[in-house]
DNA sequence: GAGTCCATGTAATTGGTTACATGATTCC
DNA sequence: GGAATCATGTAACCAATTACATGGACTC
């Protein structure tokens, strides 16, 4: 149930309508837990009727009519309670190894360009989040700051940081392995 | 829809029960593609209705009593085609990477359990990718073969054995990562 | 014949996806 | 006033999860 707490973090950061909610997801917090604009009026109205957010007066409700919510004490309580609370890490499921191991018993053909597609997806995908990095944090994501010395990031700021490091080292991973895997298919495809 | 396809690559392998498919993915496949017994059943049902597997007529059908599987002509075609195929890679849901962002809107508390938590398991993860990796390619994980040379291995074997390097690449990424972010907040929460 | 696995299933619910509907605003 | 775009929503569907049901085989 990750996707009311994501809203609610977003939230916290800044007031936002649906629409910006749903911007927002497509280039930040998305990155970690994507989500459609149909997901996310679904769950703004059910967070209202919850009584954890609301809609600004001042914004008129009606069909069509730009609708901003902000986070009530409730909403803020919640979400430092779950924070603090435990799930299990869900088992992985990736498309991609499920079509290699098939192609392992009925052969690897069409195989190559799908893993091409994939590595051309995931080394875009680095290059954005480098650049993030680079603007964000500049020549800060590669070190250790030793104990104490970071210099006056707040508890936000070093946490963002992380959080987009890891993002980097999950593509590093993805790009190094598949380029792994084309070479092993390219390889099997040559004999 | 990659489960029926993990199935069809599962029974190719080895024709099996509902429950032996089961205790499989538990232990292999599964560390890809994850799927409980409830929906292998149901998706069995499925896909012996499509006409691609077929119960192997010595096993007599009555609830209770085992219930065999084989791939039929049109399955191996079906799960052909779909290793050919493509598809968008879908995007990433971490739960916790957004308990991170909230951590760093709402405060580390308790943040810190769960990061250990789960380092823990992916550390177990990853001991036990390395035992397979050692025990069914000793020695062979860690290096490129140049072409051509690779010691007689079936399509099948290589092509396994880069996916078991993928697992122990993937987890290391999250043991070193989740070290890090340990690191940050432990730093945070001594300030 | 009671208890414990082994084995196959059903049913209800949740969360996410896809397709579509509709009102408001702006710009020509 | 027509087209494009901003904005909010509904509905149908599908896959995965959770909880429960039932029968067969074996063991004491």
């Amino acid at each position: 149930m990750s996707l009311p707490h994501a809203i609610l973090t977003a939230l916290l950061e800044k007031p936002s309508s649906g629409l910006e909610l749903t911007r927002r997801f497509d280039k930040s917090i998305g990155f970690f837990w994507s989500a459609t604009h149909q997901q996310i009026y679904r769950e703004l109205g059910k967070l209202e009727q919850a009584g954890l957010i609301r809609a600004l007066p001042s914004t008129e409700r009606a069909r069509g009519r730009r609708k901003e919510y902000e986070v009530l004490a409730a909403g803020r309580g919640e979400l430092t309670r779950w924070t603090a609370s435990s799930d299990e890490p869900k088992p992985l499921r990736d498309a991609l190894a499920v079509r290699i191991r098939a192609a392992a018993v009925v052969g690897t053909a069409g195989l190559e360009a799908e893993l091409e597609r994939h590595l051309a997806v995931h080394r875009e995908q680095l290059a954005s989040y480098r650049a993030m990095a680079e603007r964000d944090f500049p020549r800060g994501g590669e070190r250790d700051f030793p104990r104490g010395e970071r210099g006056g990031g707040s508890e936000q700021t070093r946490l963002h940081e992380v959080l987009l490091h890891g993002g980097v080292r999950m593509e590093t991973f993805w790009v190094e392995w598949l380029a792994e895997v084309l070479e092993a298919v390219r390889a099997l495809d040559r004999d």
